[in-house]
DNA sequence: CGTCTATTTGAATGTACTCAAAAGCGGTGG
DNA sequence: CCACCGCTTTTGAGTACATTCAAATAGACG
C-alpha cells in the first residue's frame, strides 16, 4: 500500500497511545486509501457520513452552504489532520455539511461501523479518538468563543498567527467563510493592518 | 448519600453504556458531592479545573471576561448537563474560564485522576465519555456554525426553540452573553419578533 | 415602600455587508 | 513572448446590523 500515508497517520496515532505489530495490521487492514482532484467531493450534503478521513496530503475542508448560496466552513484539514461530518457519523443521519479537496488530495478513510469495531477489539483506539476528540472541543470552543467576543480583525490575526500553513495555501475568499466574514471585508481589514505596522 | 443525584447521574450514564453493581458502586466512590450558592463559583480563571461536574440541581454557567470586563458564556447547564474546563482538564494548564452557579445548585463532581482511573478500570466509562464528547462536538459545531452564518435574531429563536427551559429561567443579559450580542441589542430583537407576530 | 437589579428606549457611532466595478495574477494558446 | 481568459483580490459608495452611552421603566425582594 502507500507506505507515506500510513507512516504519518501511524505516527500521529503514537502521540497518544501504543499499538503492537498485531493491532497495526489490523487497523492498518482497515484503511481505505483515496485520491482526490482538486474540488472532488469526500461527502455532499443531505448524504450520511461514513468515513472519518486522515489526511496525508493536499487540503480539505468541510462547509455548509446557506440559503442564500454562502459557505461557511467549519474546518481546513491538512496534512496529518483528521475530518468528517461528526453530526452525520453520530447520527447515521443524512448531514449539512459538504467535504471537498482544496488541493489535489490523498486521504486514508475509516468507515464507521470499522472504528466502532476498532474500539471494540482494540479498546486503545477507543482512548485515542476520546483524547482527539478532547483537544478538537477545546479547539473548537476557543474559536466560538473568539467568534463571539472579538471583532473581525482579531479573528483574523488570531487564525493567521494560529495558522500560518493555512494562510500560505488557501485563497482569501476561503479564510473569510472560515472568519464569518465576506471576502471584501477581509480585504479592507489586511489593508488596514498593513497601514498600522 | 443524595440519592436524587444519584439516580440521575445513572441514568445519566446509562443512557450509553449499561454498568453492574460493582461499577456502579466504584463509580459512585469516586463523586465529591457539593452545593454551590447563588453567585459561587466552581472555577476561578487562572485556576486549573480539577473536576468535571454533573449538574443533578439548579443552573451553572461557564464563561470568560474580556479585556473591557465584558462577559461570554461558553455554556449554561442546568440539570442532567455536565459542565468544566475542557482546556485545563486536558492541559492540566491553568484556564481562561469561570464557572459560577447562576441559581442555588448542587452538583456530584469527579475528578480528572479518578476520571482517567475510571478509564483504565472500567473502559466503558471511557466509551461513555468519549460518546457524550461526540454529542458535544456536534452541539458546539452546530452553534460555531449558526454564528459565522446567521444574524443575532435568527440565533436568538434558534437557542430559543432549542432550549425552552434555559429561556425561561435565565435573565436575558446571560443570554445576550451566550449569543455574542449586547443585552440591549437583545431586547430590540425581542421587540422586533413581537412586532412581526 | 424603597432599593437593587434587569430590561427597555433612543440617538449617535462603528462594524460589517451589498453591489458594482476595477485591478491583479496565473495559466494557456497563438 | 505576449495576449487573452478565468479567477481572486481590491476599491468605493451606500446600507444594514450591532454597539455605546445615557436615561427611563419595570420587576423582584426584603
Amino acid at each position: 500500500m502507500n507506505t507515506p500515508g500510513l507512516e504519518l497517520i501511524l505516527q500521529n496515532i503514537s502521540r497518544f497511545i501504543e499499538l503492537n505489530s498485531g493491532e497495526i495490521d489490523f487497523f492498518v487492514s482497515l484503511l481505505k486509501p483515496h485520491h482526490l482532484r482538486r474540488r472532488q467531493f469526500l461527502l455532499q450534503e443531505g448524504m450520511v457520513c461514513n468515513y472519518t478521513a486522515f489526511v496525508y496530503n493536499g487540503c480539505l475542508r468541510s462547509y455548509s452552504v446557506d440559503s442564500n448560496g454562502f459557505e461557511h466552513i467549519l474546518q481546513f484539514a491538512i496534512e496529518d489532520w483528521w475530518i468528517g461530518d461528526m453530526y452525520s457519523l453520530v447520527t447515521r443521519q443524512p448531514g449539512f455539511l459538504t467535504i471537498d479537496a482544496l488541493e489535489e488530495s490523498d486521504v486514508l478513510l475509516l468507515h464507521r461501523d470499522d472504528q466502532l469495531r476498532l474500539f471494540n477489539e482494540v479498546p486503545k483506539f477507543e482512548r485515542f479518538f476520546r483524547i482527539l476528540l478532547e483537544k478538537s472541543m477545546v479547539m473548537h470552543q476557543l474559536r466560538l468563543m473568539e467568534n463571539i467576543s472579538m471583532p473581525a480583525a482579531q479573528r483574523y490575526q488570531i487564525f493567521a498567527s494560529r495558522y500560518p500553513q493555512i494562510i500560505a495555501r488557501v485563497p482569501q475568499t476561503q479564510i473569510a467563510a472560515y472568519l464569518g466574514i465576506t471576502p471584501e471585508f477581509l480585504s479592507k481589514i489586511k489593508k488596514d493592518l498593513l497601514r498600522k505596522k
